[in-house]
DNA sequence: GTCTATACGTAGATAGAC
DNA sequence: GTCTATCTACGTATAGAC
């Protein structure tokens, strides 16, 4: 059943941002997809296997991002806007964004998913890059010499938003995200 | 022995940072010690009373911290510059923020600790808030209607540059400063 | 593909000797 | 205060029946 097997890597997903990649277990995804640990490793043979699944769709989701905006006449405002909508807004209140999920494991992770979190991570970094660069965008690029300063800033914010969220309970989200527009205006 | 409490919460306290509450073992912490693990119960019954003498100690550190800026003369600008290097330059490269490490453990903690989780992330809220409210300060206070969101934003990008300093090993404090600066100074 | 059964490691925690 | 020994629970993982 392929089914079966996103069915799995889309719980997976979801409990990574819930708990982390060391605090899911193969008893939980079992019983709260009503089979055994066993069929969860025929799909997944090891826990290694389930993370890069996953890692690979979060991968492929920004890939689709990437060519929207690259595909599309926006400001950068508008871009940047439209990432925090489809990328962070939509998280639950428990919810905080599955890279930073992963950065915060890293100490304890397998070393093939420690290097995919070096690349996810490196490509989130690419497609702010790409979005505050504004190559087919209708405004001027961002004037500041230092955008990697500015993409690294954008990034840490989005992510800890999500944290003191759902820690507090506040919606820190949109406070950042006013703070964000005066950066990238300058 | 009242050394070896210490001694106890010191290396829970790194611990903490390099891998987060869930991670930490008695286990670990006996081998480290050269001590059994039923001896470090004895100093701590259950982890969570160790969750909470740790958390104890970085509360003091800010309380202390928070008191220094309070009777000294210095501008925003300076007074941030002494958090950043005080608490959170130190930070070797592979430890994070220890309520940042917290936090992201938030799902699996038991009640006690996510309250003083709480408790923690809104007092570091609150020595921020000080800073750039600037009682005392030399410099006219922060002219932003929205110090609360300037607040979180500094902190978020504090947490977010060590993050990414451990998984790709680049010294994004100091990019994540250069904005910061930016944002305080409008 | 999914199951039962089981192996093996390690976690937090406790009892009782020294 | 620290030890040995042990308990119970849960983690990943595998073998083999259906």
């Amino acid at each position: 059943m392929k089914n079966r097997k996103t069915q799995i890597v889309d719980l997976a997903l979801q409990l990574i941002r819930e708990k982390g990649y060391v605090a899911i277990s193969y008893d939980d995804l079992s019983k709260q997809l009503g089979v055994t640990k066993a069929s969860i490793h025929y799909h997944f043979e090891k826990k290694e296997d389930l993370g890069l699944a996953l890692m690979g769709k979060v991968q492929e989701n920004l890939e689709q991002f990437l060519k929207l905006i690259k595909s599309s006449v926006m400001t950068v405002e508008e871009k940047l806007m439209l990432y925090f909508e489809r990328q962070y807004a939509p998280l639950s209140s428990d919810e905080i964004c599955p890279i930073s999920s992963l950065q915060s494991d890293f100490a304890s992770l397998p070393d093939v998913i420690r290097v995919k979190v070096q690349e996810l991570s490196e490509f989130e970094i690419k497609v702010i890059t790409t979005i505050l660069t504004d190559e087919q965008g209708t405004k001027p690029a961002n004037q500041s010499k230092d955008i990697e300063a500015v993409v690294y800033t954008v990034l840490s914010c989005l992510k800890g938003a999500l944290q003191y969220k759902r820690a507090l309970g506040k919606d820190v989200l949109s406070l950042v995200q006013t703070q964000i527009n005066r950066l990238v205006k300058s």
